[in-house]
DNA sequence: CGGTTCCGAAACTGTTGCGTCTCGCAATAC
DNA sequence: GTATTGCGAGACGCAACAGTTTCGGAACCG
């Protein structure tokens, strides 16, 4: 996560053949300021979340990040190519898997992790944006889709080894879970403008679960 | 629903105190199309379907709805407007409420019509703009929160007769209900880009709703 | 030291798109 | 008929913005 450089032209991705002996083979001249970096990416998400995709414009983001126009294009080859490394950006989380030996207790990890980014840093805010422009663009379409699938492999799994040691029924349709799951927390935080907190969290895992237990019966 | 005329300075709405012998009180010179309206929409639905709302201009909305420009900025004061309006055409649907004695047959009737006109209509691939552009214009926010509310009423209607008849519980969360299963319905359509089909909504209102039937203990 | 690359600031160029206006013509009212 | 308003087409002015370049200076190399 959080690799700057993925699509900037940076001179070391270029022709260096990767030097073995030494892990870095120096250029002439001044170096790359590694902050500007984080700055420009940082200035670059708040005004993505503040204004959205359509008003993203390069002059606001060099201005907010207190740097030249040209130190930007440096990184990035185009204005579409920041905003698609934007949305990368730190949208991606060390996602934990506690393995608890409870899915419930799992799950509720998981998804209060998820609940508690899209509340308390700019990832919800910016969530509809991305949204927007997957929907228009193949590469954020793919920036999103890997966004999600990184979210859900931990979650898949740990309702997979919970099947595995029979505390959920063979039959469970893990992708169903998840979407019940996920989609409560993306649409509370795109569609309601309130990201659930902890309580509401739980409440819905048990819910869930209690839908999927065999001891109901209908 | 379909008021095109809510936000369009047409000279109707302007002055005439409404008579009440004549219901149409004509004016001099040649009518409006009323075709032209609709066609405009029709076209900024799907421009904005297509490309968002970044790049949502009103050129090509003229060019596909075969108009001038004068002809749209003769209906509508300004872009912005007609991004607004076009949000609100027709995303709006009569919403059914079948009432059938059973929570069960009622949900799955309601959410499957919410999928089927996601699925079917452009209005599945304009929810990503619209909700973007609702994270950052007020007015667009307001158009979306009606149109959640207004799709919530019945269900949450459906869901407190079945609680008043004692097929759910009393204390039955229903906002947590109705988050759960439109969340699905959202996540599928703006996130997995596969809106779910009726067998799916069928086993989501089934899981749910034995979620919270007090049969399962825990 | 000189050579090279980076830096922020800002000027500059070209394009895009909003909103207005003009044109020739059509459809209504009087 | 005349007056008035609408129509499609398109030109036009103007502002915003992408992307490039230039400038004086700074940070590294030898």
């Amino acid at each position: 996560m959080t690799d700057v450089e993925t699509i900037a032209d940076t001179p070391e991705a270029g022709g260096q053949p990767a030097g073995e002996d030494e892990p870095v083979l120096r250029r002439p001249g001044r170096p790359r300021d590694a902050r500007a970096d984080e700055a420009i990416l940082d200035a670059a998400l708040e005004v993505l979340a503040e204004v959205g995709p359509a008003r993203f414009t390069v002059d606001e983001v060099a201005a907010r990040a207190g740097c030249g126009k040209a130190t930007i294009y440096r990184r990035w080859r185009s204005r579409g190519a920041l905003l698609l490394d934007t949305g990368h950006h730190r949208l991606g989380l060390r996602v934990t898997d506690p393995d608890t030996g409870s899915v419930r207790d799992d799950l509720v990890t998981m998804l209060g992790e998820l609940a508690r980014k899209m509340r308390d840093t700019l990832a919800g805010k910016v969530m509809p944006a991305v949204v927007a422009e997957a929907a228009v663009n193949p590469e954020m379409r793919a920036v999103l889709a890997a966004f999600v699938h990184d979210r859900r492999k931990p979650a898949f799994n740990a309702i997979s080894r919970a099947v595995g040691r029979g505390e959920l029924p063979d039959d469970t349709d893990i992708d169903l879970v998840l979407d019940l799951l996920g989609g409560l927390v993306y649409f509370r935080v795109m569609l309601a403008d309130d990201p659930p907190d902890d309580a509401v969290v739980a409440t819905v895992v048990d819910t869930v679960l209690a839908g999927i237990r065999p001891t109901a019966g209908r």
